[in-house]
DNA sequence: ACGGTTATTCTATTTCGCTAGAATAAGAAC
DNA sequence: GTTCTTATTCTAGCGAAATAGAATAACCGT
């Protein structure tokens, strides 16, 4: 037996959404020149990605003149929903709250952005409740 | 071309990770056992993915007169830490914050569990600065 | 010591994900 | 209209990951 396919989009697919939830609808050639900002990588492999995706319903595309044009058919809140998800589940033993900690600990977060967090959790906390 | 060997622990991988952080040191029969409250999966599986883990270096084992005691040598910290930075990076456009506010505005954190995040916030935001 | 149970290793199969060449189509340029 | 460029499809290879059967080893109980 092998792996059963995944239903949240790979490392690659997330690359190419990337692009597209930045930029909106692309063609491929858009597409190419924005990923060979990161790292070199030819034109049909982003070609065979897009086919996959389109397969998997995370792309969605329009007939042009000059080709498709490919958009993100999947939100990037859809997206790190179902990401977190899977990290919540798997490392932070389903609690949401230990990852918020976890970021809150380690020091990829500035004062102002804690500070503005704590705002967050105030007009979360508070209002109409 | 194909793809590079992941650095990060993969999905089967870290369930099996996820019971040697909970239960501390086991035999292979433990782990199974404990694996199969999730779901069912066959005893050489498993030893098959310790084996690969053991050359990743993400486990360790120790000889007993009854089989080896598998143990975690990566901990929870440092998986967490590769996969938020993934997600951070692939999702989040490189911001932490945006994480954390995509989990505040998420309805999976509680307003107790909320209360106690604006406590660490200020005990991480105050002290000796 | 013999048979049962458990652990470990070896081997194999399948699918996924990533990569891209070759072939083809179809505008664009001149 | 022939050539150039770009887009798309087709085909294919390779390593990773997941799965587990078969073989082997080694303890345990009686």
């Amino acid at each position: 037996m092998a792996r059963s396919p995944s239903t949240h989009p790979t490392d690659g697919e997330l690359e190419l959404l990337q692009v597209l939830w930045q930029a909106g609808p692309c063609s491929l050639g858009q597409i190419c020149t924005a990923l060979r900002l990161r790292r070199p990588i030819a034109t049909t492999t982003v070609a065979t990605i897009l086919k996959v995706m389109l397969d998997k319903k995370l792309v969605h595309r329009k007939r042009t003149p000059q080709g498709y044009l490919w958009s993100a058919k999947t939100t990037r809140q859809t997206a790190a929903t179902g990401m977190v998800r899977k990290l919540v589940d798997l490392v932070f033993d389903g609690s949401a709250q230990r990852l918020v900690a976890h970021l809150l600990e380690s020091d990829q977060i500035s004062d102002r952005d804690r500070k503005e967090l704590r705002r967050l959790i105030d007009t979360e906390l508070k209002p109409e409740k």
